[in-house]
DNA sequence: CCGGTACAATAGGCTCGTCG
DNA sequence: CGACGAGCCTATTGTACCGG
């Protein structure tokens, strides 16, 4: 439920730019969600910030405004905007709006727009906050087995099975074994985190793993990776960054039209002894990474994409 | 050049629902 | 009940930047 606080100067400022730039899209007030409180907002705001800041934000907002609208018209989001959000962190009016839950930790979006064709895109001002990183799944052993066709659990079993014979006291039930190294932390830090039998389960799992993806085409590795690793309806709803710069009457703006994430020229790499990465067009995309859900050798496996 | 610090990345762990 | 799966959370580590 973020609602995140701003308190420095500088959010202020953007909050301003922010602001017009949204007003500016329409040259109205009228279409904008919550309206009367976002012209608070920003009479707030304005006040804490001395003129000519105001001055440059405005103008600036101006120039982001125009190409905002130029580059809507040549990227398929032609027609007018009929509705406007400024969510302020406030993923709730923005999820209500679009009819799905988004995090707006992970899509920047600063102002969301809707055109008469029922279009909606996420406009981020200079973005400063938001990683732009979709989200990545946890799935577990069985899941990973299931879609890549392997047989993995063996690893966990001939590690657990050479464990016990060096530690034959061992429990052989593994919530059993969970909470004597959850109590024993000296015998478990020593003997099995890091130790040789963990090695040898992420090693084979992650290996087995990396033989198999090898294999598979660009195609299929994508769609694998996006339907297997990625959440559903990542980075939805699309967003570009608007930058504007300038004082003094001197303002420009300019739009970065994110790479639609894409997997392209994809590579892989093993990483330690416990990671796959995977680049896009040499850019990291995401780790796989085999871990255990908690205590090592005694609860079960499951990745997690990072 | 240095330590400090704020933030990002990583490793590790909890909870809870489901299933046999 | 025991195991598993998946989402989420937190503690720790790494890093990039900044003022002195």
């Amino acid at each position: 439920m973020g609602v995140k606080v701003t308190s420095n100067s500088q959010s202020v400022g953007a909050d301003v730019n922010e602001i017009f730039f949204g007003y500016y899209l329409t040259n109205s007030w009228d279409d904008f969600k919550d309206s009367d409180k976002v012209q608070t907002e920003l009479d707030e705001r304005s006040n804490r910030l001395d003129d000519d800041e105001v001055k440059n934000q405005k103008e600036r907002a101006k120039v982001m405004a125009k190409v905002t609208l130029e580059w809507m018209e040549n990227n398929g989001y032609d027609g007018n905007i009929v509705k406007k959000w400024w969510p302020k962190q406030n993923s709730g009016m923005i999820s209500q709006a679009i009819g799905y839950e988004i995090d707006l930790d992970k899509n920047p979006l600063d102002i969301l727009v809707q055109t008469d064709k029922g279009k909606f895109l996420g406009l981020s001002a200079k973005s400063t906050k938001g990683s732009g990183k979709p989200p990545f799944k946890n799935p577990g052993l069985g899941t990973i087995e299931l879609t890549l066709g392997l047989k993995l659990k063996h690893h966990y079993d001939d590690a657990v099975k050479e464990m016990l014979k060096e530690f034959p006291e061992l429990p052989k039930i593994n919530s059993e074994r969970k909470i004597i190294f959850k109590s024993d932390t000296e015998f478990y830090e020593k003997n099995i985190q890091g130790s040789k039998f963990v090695q040898h389960v992420f090693e084979g799992i992650r290996d087995d793993m990396y033989d198999k993806l090898i294999t598979l085409s660009q195609e299929e590795l994508w769609d694998y990776v996006k339907d297997y690793w990625m959440d559903a309806g990542f980075l939805q709803p699309p967003y570009i960054i608007v930058t504007g710069r300038g004082t003094d009457g001197k303002y420009a703006a300019d739009i970065n039209d994110r790479d639609e994430l894409s997997g392209e020229n994809l590579t892989l790499q093993k990483i330690g002894c416990d990671k796959i990465r995977i680049f896009s067009k040499g850019e990291k995309l995401l780790d796989m990474r085999v871990k255990f859900e908690s205590q090592h050798m005694a609860t079960s496996i499951k990745f997690s994409g990072e």
